[in-house]
DNA sequence: TTGAAAGCGCTAACAC
DNA sequence: GTGTTAGCGCTTTCAA
């Protein structure tokens, strides 16, 4: 079978505690910590992580929940915080719940039987609201879409404000029909829809907001019923992220519209490949290693002290001028 | 402290043994069955898997490590790999290396002490080639990139006739001076590069290879010592990824080349987005639902069979013809 | 410092 | 079918 600690132990003429001290970096006596390294590397010994964890009652193992694996908001956030946590010596548990809240109830459920450290989640909308009454048995940090009474810890952008950069600056440039489109299942679909209603009303302007759903089918057909009729289009849009963007183009090229003659878009979310259709898209860019960073600290801290207040920190999202309306970045 | 599986027996009046059968759906008296289910739900019993995993020695789990998390040609295959995997019970430690062989090489250590029950692996080139000499206790599956002589079973695409294919396309377009991006450390880049060189031998053309970097500034500062000189500079490109085609657009739009009329560009890789860079890109798309699912199989059958003979599987790419060069598809 | 012994929570083997 | 018992591989008392 499998060498354990035991025949380690033995190899090394100590006992299994010994074995175990070493191999945790406690104290022990050099000659025998040298015995040891010995019999480890001789037997091909490797610890076994389900004994371990189930013995010392700490898994060193934190949840990452995200909502869209495709969405390279957060496979870049993703990335940052499995770096930071294997520098820390964690281990992440990955999961993608495609926008689905049932999917996020069932890993919310393994977390628990894993006995995670804690856990870091993008919730659906769903979820979002739920949470609250949730009673886990690891602190839950909060990321990107967290309503503002939230009970957990969150760190988010300030979406609502970042929405209204997009409306000022299209208004500036002579739109007066700016429609809208934010996700209808998640939370910061919500916020930029409110961001983007405020800035119209104050632009003077009537607002059309066009709720849509996850699934990519279904979003293109929303969109051309948006868009298809050339009397009733909006010369310009706000779009929630880089996905629904990817619809919006498609849709828009079926239509044989031109970018941004026929249409003036504009963006959440900061891809390369931005900078090249349309002549350069204006967009909102999110600090995502930032949120990253901040998410673990977060949770970290959250572990030191268990009781603390709720915290809720919010970035800035960085507007990033393209196209005919001029190029530059402004905070 | 947390309720175990005896707190539920006592609730219920049975013995831990008959929770652990009900919970495992073994054949229970009903009535019995319907206590133990009654004191679950009353205690908030939440089974501890890494008990259940130490004592049944099974762990239910299979790895998944991959080379990029942000390169969409991964995240695809991921989702896919994982969304199959729940379906048939298994978890899944997805893990990202990010083109580090040293990574890669932790992660793999990683899954000896979770004692998982296989792997998929994209691996990297140094990995590629040491994988024939690694001893594991699990079967893997090596996906996108494998040597045709690894001693591990494979699902990869022909990558070969795959890049051939945008080579004859360039060509037939009247292209005579055709350049070849590929990763200095990948198994892939390696093939797609073989398949380049010898497409520009048939066509009669001199070839001309760019090894490009992972690490995206470097890899932009090879491009650009690639394109600046106009005098030199090749009048189109096949580029192996999605993630280096974005350099490459990023470093044309700093020289400020018009794509296609400057330099035609052609790729690996179907993001919705290459329809709309340069009036829309020829492209090998990948079948990243196939690579997954079949990745998955594989795996299983592997279990069930431990000595069988090392297959490959070799899946066709899809020409996608853009722009241009004309549109449609070709098998 | 080190070793002996107990036991984390669960399932498998065995007897009933 | 059900309960009793042992023990998965490890860490952590506790005593020496």
């Amino acid at each position: 079978m499998n060498v354990g600690i035991k025949d380690v132990a033995r190899v090394a003429a100590v006992s299994p505690a010994t074995v175990s001290r070493v191999l945790a970096g406690r104290p022990v006596d050099p000659d025998m910590r040298d015995r040891v390294m010995a019999a480890v590397h001789e037997t091909g010994y490797r610890p076994n992580l389900a004994a371990r964890r189930l013995r010392s009652r700490h898994t060193n193992t934190i949840g990452l929940i995200v909502a869209d694996i495709r969405n390279p908001f957060f496979t870049a956030v993703s990335r940052t915080v499995e770096a930071i946590a294997y520098d820390r010596g964690l281990r992440v548990i990955f999961c993608n719940t495609d926008e689905d809240a049932a999917k996020e109830a069932m890993y919310l459920q393994l977390m628990q039987e894993e006995r995670v450290t804690g856990v870091i989640l993008a919730p659906t909308r769903e979820g979002a609201d739920r949470i609250a009454h949730v009673e886990s048995d690891f602190p839950i940090v909060l990321i990107d879409r967290a309503a503002p009474n939230a009970s957990c810890d969150s760190v988010v952008i300030d979406n609502a404000a970042m929405a209204a950069k997009l409306v000022v600056h299209l208004h500036r440039l002579g739109h007066r029909r700016i429609a809208g489109l934010f996700g209808t299942d998640t939370v910061t679909g919500r916020e930029r829809c409110d961001g983007y209603r405020r800035a119209m009303e104050e632009c003077g302007i009537p607002g059309q907001v066009v709720p849509v759903p996850h699934e990519r089918e279904q979003a293109q057909r929303v969109i051309a019923a948006l868009l298809e009729d050339a009397s009733r289009r909006p010369s310009a849009l706000v779009v929630s992220n880089s996905v629904m963007l990817q619809s919006v183009l498609r849709v828009a090229d079926a239509l044989e519209l031109e970018i941004p003659r026929d249409l003036a878009l504009t963006s959440f979310d900061n891809e390369p490949w931005m900078e090249f259709v349309g002549g350069g898209l204006s967009v909102i860019e999110q600090p995502v290693e930032e949120i990253g960073r901040t998410a673990v600290t977060m949770l970290m801290d959250r572990l030191d002290h268990a009781d603390c207040v709720t915290r809720r920190v919010v970035l800035a999202g960085r507007f990033i001028a393209r196209g005919s309306g001029g190029r530059g970045v402004e905070a």
